[in-house]
DNA sequence: TTGTTACGGAACACATCGTTCAGTAATATC
DNA sequence: GATATTACTGAACGATGTGTTCCGTAACAA
């Protein structure tokens, strides 16, 4: 890929990202992001067709980057016989390092759309991991029912997380987690 | 209450009502609602100040009657010494009545603002109805960890049940909810 | 060096928002 | 029933944001 063409998706990435910090993505204007990034507006338009385009791109950059390397770690901790739910943990461990300050995306009002593609990546996850759940419920439940129940679990674990401004440790809550679940 | 008033009141809510049967909240301009309900664009804002004030007005609506009867039955209920479940499954059975079209609020994409409303109305009746669930859970839970949780698990079981259509009878989804929970 | 591709910057038409105001109709009050 | 009050209409308005177009310029690849 073109250096140039890099450097300007990088720029508006960091721009919205920035901007995400302060604000509802809603409120946020394509004005402000291209003023941000400094680029043109023609040159906005010429990478993504939409600022719902953008933001998606940019949860698709992020989320799977983080559930890719999550897969990644979980198969070598199987090899390492690590305890069965180091995968969430891990996820944990993931967001309050805040890569990518992923954590701006998930509080807050910024739920709406980025908990979407967040779930979808974590059904996928979720669905690969479904021995590690009470096996009474998942017989008495249809499995779409209990994989949806897991993913809002997680989902709203985090978010009471956040809001709760991080101050359990991973661990505590991902027994949390697995308490609830 | 001016009957003007009263009746181009209701016919904004039924304006909007009808429209987000059909498509998403932020994809509806104030212009489709006034021609829909027939009114001037001064005399919206008359009555709104926003789109979203009138969102949040309809919400309010249609929750605090959802609560308030669902309340009241509680309480009429709890003289009948009726079973310890019986204000969700009655919160259930209004919403397959689908009273005031509540439903189209709460599936699909209107998912965003009406939830947050709907949250705030369930997490008053969860206070209520706190020794309804597993102790075991809630001795090694913070409280509000516990409260969300359930809110959370409330609202997914919803909208899994509107998403597969609602095969299920309101007792069945009862059952799945404290099942999940 | 040459052809290709991306960027910048400004202007553009368009849609939506929220406000204003004068005229008209419905309602309440006496 | 007359009068004052209140709400609605309809059109116009400025402001803001969107997405497109076009051309000159700069960076890249061959």
């Amino acid at each position: 890929m073109d250096r140039r063409q890099r450097k300007t998706r990088e720029a508006i990435f960091t721009a919205l990202t920035d901007l995400l910090a302060k604000k509802d993505f809603r409120q946020i204007t394509v004005g402000e992001i291209i003023e941000r990034a400094d680029i043109g507006r023609a040159t906005f338009y010429a990478h993504f067709e939409t600022k719902d385009d953008l933001l998606k791109a940019l949860c698709e950059e992020l989320f799977c980057h983080l559930f890719d390397a999550m897969e990644g770690h979980s198969h070598r901790h199987i090899f390492d016989c690590e305890a069965p739910d180091s995968v969430f943990l891990h996820l944990f461990q993931h967001l309050q390092r805040n890569d990518n300050h992923i954590l701006q995306l998930l509080s807050g009002q910024n739920n709406e759309l980025f908990l979407q593609y967040f779930k979808s990546d974590l059904y996928r996850l979720i669905g690969n991991q479904l021995p590690l759940f009470a096996a009474r419920k998942s017989e008495c439940l249809p499995e779409s029912f209990w994989i949806s129940h897991i993913a809002a679990t997680f989902v709203e674990t985090v978010r009471w997380w956040i809001d709760n401004g991080l101050e359990q440790s991973p661990e505590i809550i991902t027994e949390y987690f697995f308490l609830a679940v």
